[in-house]
RNA sequence: GCAGGGGUUCCCGAGUGGUCAAAGGGGGCGGACUCAAGAUCCGCUGUCAAGCGCUUCGCAGGUUCGAAUCCUGCCCCCUGCACCA
């Protein structure tokens, strides 16, 4: 069979007609893209018919989608764009799904920021705070954000901060607070106490300032009660690895022993902890931190007594910090005395170590030279004994080597019978048996976690509801007389310091509700963490004014803890240990029946932008300088990407963008940029191309809506890739691979809409059927095209409050249909990449392709390898006994030709297996079709092959069946036919 | 030091044993349309002698018929914690 074309088919022309009636008859209001108008209109819409309100419907499945609530600074920046973008998108593909979503949004607004402002122009934090929320909730709205405004909170409301009140009084009735003086943190600059999480590196969180020990009455919550279900849970809940250990590491549960090693000639007993029991046969010194207690007793009026005053002294006056730093050098005294060994009775020297800490444990350390680097290199400076006592191979003696064996090993030299040989977990085991025994120990756990100090002495936070009493002490403010609130009537003024709550006398001022008696008011308030710690609670019922929330809403939507939870890395352990403690204690006050809050963790990446940047002092610079060479040495800058910062002066401004692109552009820029956990980096040139990605999808809607064309040649084609990419799409989107989904439902549609479009076009049923598939998917991205262009379709109800069926969706015959597309495109594809070649080797111009497909006798092995394969046939075993009955093998001329392709068929060659093992689902579906003939296929496509190559014609047959043009028939497989230029 | 995550083509970034010279996007280059610009569309974007060629997924080895993918060692980057006994 032989096909010459030089004349375009029916679809080609068809296509032409469609193409030249959009570009010139269609009026000009609707090729435009306009979105200022399409989303103001889509705003307005979805907030009249109270699209995203949702109740408790226990018939209904929820979903509880959470986004962590910003604190009001003025503006909205990147980072809460990104943040939201994520969460919306998220809400609205499960609303479609036929959840019952709730998507609240709210706001952390006690803290420090607004209290400055205030100062510093003279008024009230709470005008600063509320001025501040407006401005972020128009912006959030100009995005678009699908929340249920009703449910809106601000921490800062009495409304809201009357229950954490509450529920300070619960915890305090269950035994959770305590007020204890103590060493805090104390921070200068922000003029309060700090939490234990808020500390890194000695300095402030906020401010950076130098943080100093100061002893303080305070309050604090008995986080550690919850210590073991915070580490054990974290197994269960969907959180990122990175945010799992850092939770585990703060936590930071040991296990390990308290060991009592009594004083020579003292009654007194030092308690070491240490979590390798299993080398107290090596102990050859003790160390004490310099405040440790016993110090003092041990060494007074002794000769030592002035040099372990140095030490003390040189400790305490450093800060943590610098003392960390100074590390490197270990420094140790002697104390004078002795204490022995619980086990063997050996006597060891007690000494004070710089590098002991005395919060942890007990303060005190044995001290194993052999196995332990530390204590190897102290006892080498100081000329302490070392003793190895754990061997690295099984029955031999311990290496020598001049350095710690830290590892696991094999107990020896114990000196005591019972213990040489054991190994791990059975040697600790052994010992703590052995001192328990004595009276001399116990096995025991360790914590770094602290308890959480929540007092602050500043203003804008939750007041403390209790009252100071002469004669009746510390007393809780009565449930009835909540909520105590901030007064109004404070003036900040600039460059006062200190908490205005305690000089303000109608606050303080008060009587206590035991005796009677005047008594004053604590006028510490809450760490703000405080606030979030159960905000989403709140959320569940946040209209109650008579329990913080209802158990029935609160067990309806937290059940199994919020689904989706998104935010930044920043609050990994802080925020996220805060609120997985106070769910598990509001359950154990009986409040609901949810153990975990969250039950899906995404962080989302940073927000980059280039800055400029010296690679030789490894600095980011302000984007002022750009141009200029390195301030520090002078050479010439070159730039990064940074996380966009003020410092930096790299930010982008939303507001901007949105004006520049519109909402949803900008939406489909921060999806497109990155999957959610990956950082994104800004571009101009990127957001610009997306807008012309959404005018190309707003022109391929267009045309599609006015489509009128009776028949299509590619309605089947692109009804079943529509199939396809739906179900590609509903996986992705389920995964939050937001990009993902987004690159199907923003590109791939467009891609494949002009795709059929150019190979003959689809008919108006079709068209509609596509865009019906298409428009919805187009919605949690970008929601006011999709609505825009879902009413011009006709559609009566909105998206907002429409449910799909997200069901997989297959036809018997996609595969086939698919297969027949991705053949041509792969033809056409091959045609190209030989072109060039083809090119050099002929003279004059290329005008006309010649394919040649297998030959007959290719297509009846390969079938047959294909049912063989389906059984299980063993290939290597009987491949070339099978070869041999059949008939082509017969022929001496093509044998090798044969045994060549038998091979490329069931065995492959080189990092290419056989193709029966990489045929997919198309490929085999079109090879045992009786319906798909290559010959017949290309033949019908000639013109539309010829014009996309431009050339005239093609020429189509069966290898055999006409002139070997270049030799191709040889090489040409099952559907791989043999492409030549002519 | 410990823990977690990384290193892929000009850039970003997908890819966790074979259909991989490696998706997609950005950028660049070329072309079509146009008086021109923008927009839009099409193509190219490791290499050559054009082949089921050669080289390439941080570096060096190993396992395998076959490695970006698995294993071992090393180097580098990011994040967090840090004389935590």
């Amino acid at each position: 069979m032989r096909v010459s074309s030089a004349v375009p088919s029916i679809g080609f022309l068809n296509w032409l007609i469609v193409h030249h009636r959009c570009t010139h008859t269609r009026g000009q209001v609707m090729t435009n893209y306009d979105p200022d108008a399409i989303e103001a209109r889509w705003q307005a819409a979805w907030n009249d018919a109270s699209a995203f309100e949702s109740d408790v419907d226990l018939s209904r499945q929820k979903f509880y989608c959470l986004e962590m609530f910003p604190y009001p600074s003025g503006q909205m920046h990147m980072g809460h764009v990104r943040n939201y973008s994520i969460g919306d998108s998220m809400a609205r593909f499960r609303r479609l799904a036929g959840f019952n979503v709730l998507y609240p949004m709210g706001y952390d607004s006690f803290g420090m920021p607004a209290e400055n402002a205030a100062r510093r122009i003279g008024g009230h934090p709470h005008d600063v705070t509320w001025s501040n929320i407006e401005g972020i909730r128009s912006d959030l709205n100009r995005m678009g954000f699908s929340y249920d405004w009703r449910r809106e909170l601000a921490t800062s409301d009495s409304s809201y901060y009357r229950w954490n009140q509450w529920i300070f009084l619960k915890f305090h009735e269950m035994g959770l607070v305590e007020r204890r003086t103590a060493p805090v943190n104390w921070c200068d600059s922000c003029d309060t106490v700090l939490a234990n999480e808020q500390v890194k590196n000695n300095r402030c969180w906020r401010c950076a300032g130098e943080v100093r020990q100061k002893d303080m009455a305070q309050w604090f919550l008995k986080m550690t009660k919850y210590a073991d279900e915070l580490l054990d849970e974290l197994d269960h809940i969907e959180f990122p690895e990175n945010v799992k250990a850092m939770q585990r590491n703060w936590i930071g549960r040991s296990h390990g022993a308290d060991i009592h090693f009594p004083i020579v000639d003292s009654d007194d007993v030092i308690k070491a902890f240490t979590t390798r029991p299993d080398t107290i046969f090596g102990v050859t010194f003790v160390t004490l931190a310099p405040e440790h207690t016993l110090c003092e007793n041990l060494v007074a009026g002794t000769e030592f007594e002035e040099n372990y005053r140095k030490l003390a002294d040189e400790c305490a006056r450093l800060s943590e910090f610098d003392r960390i730093n100074m590390l490197r050098d270990k420094k140790g005294v002697f104390l004078g005395r002795y204490a022995t060994n619980p086990l063997t009775g050996t006597k060891v020297p007690i000494y004070a170590g710089n590098f002991v800490v005395a919060s942890y444990g007990t303060g005190a350390v044995m001290a194993v030279p052999g196995h332990d680097q530390r204590d190897h290199d102290f006892a080498k400076k100081y000329e302490i004994p070392i003793l190895q006592v754990l061997s690295e191979d099984e029955g031999k003696d311990p290496k020598v080597t001049g350095r710690a064996f830290e590892g696991l090993g094999w107990m020896a030299n114990s000196g005591l019978p019972g213990f040489d040989g054991l190994y791990g977990d059975n040697a600790k085991a052994a010992v703590i048996e052995a001192l328990e025994k004595e009276g001399m120990g116990a096995g025991t756990i360790q914590y770094r976690l602290k308890d959480w100090l929540l007092s602050r002495q500043r203003f804008w936070g939750t007041p403390i509801p209790f009252i100071h009493c002469q004669s009746c002490g510390v007393i809780p403010v009565p449930e009835e007389d909540l909520p105590v609130e901030l007064p109004l009537d404070v003036v900040f003024t600039e460059g006062e310091s200190g908490n205005p709550l305690a000089n303000h006398h109608g606050f303080v001022n008060t009587n206590c509700p035991s005796c009677g008696a005047t008594a004053k008011r604590e006028t510490d308030t809450m760490d703000t963490f405080y606030d979030s710690s159960w905000y989403f609670l709140r959320f569940a019922d946040a209209l109650n004014d008579s329990t913080p929330f209802s158990k029935e809403s609160a067990d309806y939507w937290m059940e199994g803890g919020v689904d989706l939870y998104i935010g930044g890395i920043e609050h990994a352990v802080m925020h996220l240990l805060y609120a997985r403690f106070f769910t598990k204690a509001l359950r154990d006050a009986g409040l609901h029946n949810v153990s975990e809050p969250f039950s899906r963790l995404v962080c989302q990446g940073m927000v980059n932008a280039p800055a400029p940047f010296c690679a030789e002092c490894n600095v980011e610079y302000h984007v002022d300088i750009e141009g200029t060479p390195c301030p520090t040495c002078g050479n010439t800058l070159g730039s990064r990407s940074a996380k966009m910062s003020k410092s930096l002066g790299n930010t982008v401004s939303p507001e901007i963008m949105i004006e520049k692109y519109g909402a949803d552009t900008v939406r489909l820029f921060i999806l497109f940029g990155a999957n959610p956990e990956a950082g994104m980096d800004w571009s101009d040139s990127a957001i610009d191309s997306n807008h012309r990605q959404m005018r190309a999808i707003h022109s391929a809607l267009i045309q599609g809506i006015e489509n009128d064309v009776g028949v299509g040649t590619m309605d089947e084609w692109l009804l079943a890739r529509s199939r396809q990419a739906h179900n590609n799409w509903t996986d992705n989107m389920s995964n939050v691979s937001l990009r993902d989904g987004v690159m199907i439902s923003h590109f791939e549609m467009v891609t494949d809409w002009q795709w059929a479009q150019r190979r003959g076009g689809v008919s108006a049923s079709a068209g509609r059927e596509y865009l019906n598939h298409w428009i919805p998917m187009l919605y949690p991205a970008t929601p006011h095209l999709a609505e825009e262009m879902w009413e011009m379709l006709g559609n009566k109800t909105m998206l907002a409050q429409t449910i799909l069926n997200l069901s997989p969706r297959q036809n018997d015959s996609d595969a086939i249909v698919l297969g027949q597309e991705e053949y041509l495109k792969r033809v056409i594809d091959r045609a190209r990449s030989v072109r060039e070649l083809a090119e050099r080797h002929t003279e004059g111009t290329l005008s006309a392709v010649n394919i040649q497909t297998a030959n007959d006798w290719k297509e009846i092995l390969a079938s047959q390898a294909i049912q063989m394969h389906n059984d299980d046939f063993d290939f290597k075993a009987g491949g070339n006994k099978f070869l041999q009955t059949q008939k082509c093998f017969q022929d001496e001329s093509t044998k090798g030709d044969v045994m060549q392709f038998w091979r490329a068929l069931v065995v492959g060659q080189k990092k290419r297996r056989g193709r029966i093992y990489t045929w997919g689902e198309q490929e085999l579906a079109l090879l045992s079709s009786s319906e798909f003939d290559e010959v017949d296929f290309i033949s019908n496509n000639a013109g539309f092959i010829a014009s996309t190559l431009g050339i005239e014609s093609v020429e189509v047959y069966r290898a055999g069946e006409g002139e070997d043009v270049a030799g191709k028939a040889r090489t040409s497989l099952p559907l791989e036919p043999g492409i030549a230029w002519r």
